[in-house]
DNA sequence: AAAGCTGCCAACCGCTTTATC
DNA sequence: GGATAAAGCGGTTGGCAGCTT
């Protein structure tokens, strides 16, 4: 039995809206705002809309202070960071630039920012196919059922940034940072789908190889490093997502090598072996729990930050899925 | 000039989370 | 503590506009 629809979808109205409509809902919420019910919002202004539509309606467009288009290289950067660390977290990424929408940002995302960082990949890449450590663009992602898009291409936009920045350090695995096992789970996962011959993924030998339940996977994700190694913190999409936003709420340009490197290379800079600096998004994930401020610093609402905070188990979906394989 | 293609974006759908009783 | 309703969220879709052939 399913769930009871939110409106009478026959007497609803559905589609663009209209500027009379827009005019309305407007002019309403300005004057008494929502009354914290949008279900009986549209009723009470005569609006033949559902009430989610109309919530949606003021918050994607109507709302003030909304801006549409014309992402600044910065936002560029904030929205690139972020998806690769925290995934398709719209809202919580929309949180970290004013005047953005969750909506405006996924579309934005997903016609162009993805395409101009991984497309680009795709053709450099292709110019370097003959080194079996350097990554394919995109479409391997087709290889890889079962694993989600988001977390595989949050995985190489990882390494194909890392590949790109730095090829010595991407052909040493001796100078690699040591990897959280969900993290090494999911290379292992893409590299057996290929026979281990996708040259997306360089092999890498699995320090522990030894199933671990998915429960303890998480704990210890929770826990940001492991009991059994405190001296080397697993990578943590915390402590970098800390570093972005700390840099961008200050105002000031971004400390992190991180931010610089992306930059330049969403700027299309070339980046040559002349340029070596050490670009490693994992030593910048090597912070302490003192970052984790950011979440209740107030850059964003509290409950929005507790709906959507790691310890929410959604978070753990795209690793999963790729660990239960 | 027109048909087909592609990119973009507003809006919808349905699932999950949160709040309330 | 469970049931229900509302809100929040992310994925998907439909339609329009501009471009290509």
């Amino acid at each position: 039995m399913g769930r009871a629809p939110c409106c009478d979808k026959a007497s609803v109205k559905k589609g663009p809206w209209s500027p009379e409509e827009d005019a309305k809902l407007k002019a309403y919420i300005e004057k008494y705002g929502t009354g914290g019910n949008w279900i009986a919002l549209p009723q009470k202004i005569g609006l033949k809309r559902c009430g989610k539509s109309c919530r949606l309606r003021w918050l994607n467009y109507l709302r003030p202070n909304i801006k549409h288009g014309g992402f600044s290289e910065e936002e560029d950067n904030i929205i690139c960071s972020l998806y690769i660390t925290i995934g398709s977290r719209w809202s919580i990424i929309a949180a970290q630039l004013p005047g953005r929408t969750d909506n405006d940002i996924k579309n934005y995302w997903n016609t162009k920012l993805k395409k101009k960082l991984l497309g680009r990949h795709k053709q450099s890449n292709n110019r370097s196919n003959q080194d079996p450590n350097v990554m394919n663009g995109a479409d391997d992602t087709e290889h890889s059922q079962g694993l989600s898009n988001s977390a595989l291409e949050r995985l190489q936009l990882h390494m194909q940034l890392q590949s790109l920045q730095n090829p010595f350090f991407f052909n040493n695995p001796a100078l690699w940072p040591r990897l959280h096992p969900l993290q090494e789970k999911m290379l292992q996962n893409l590299r057996s789908l290929d026979g281990n011959a996708n040259p997306l993924l360089p092999s890498r030998q699995l320090e522990q190889e030894q199933p671990i339940p998915s429960v303890t996977l998480q704990q210890d994700y929770l826990n940001g490093i492991s009991s059994s190694d405190v001296s080397v913190p697993f990578v943590t999409e915390n402590n970098l997502m800390a570093d972005i936003v700390q840099s961008n709420n200050a105002g000031i340009p971004p400390v992190s090598s991180f931010h610089a490197e992306l930059d330049e290379f969403l700027n299309n800079k070339t980046v040559g072996l002349a340029q070596m600096t050490e670009f490693d998004c994992f030593k910048e994930m090597n912070g302490s729990k003192d970052n984790m401020v950011w979440w209740s610093n107030g850059a964003f609402d509290a409950k929005s930050a507790s709906s959507n905070s790691w310890e929410s188990e959604g978070m753990f979906q795209d690793y999963e899925m790729g660990y239960n394989m």
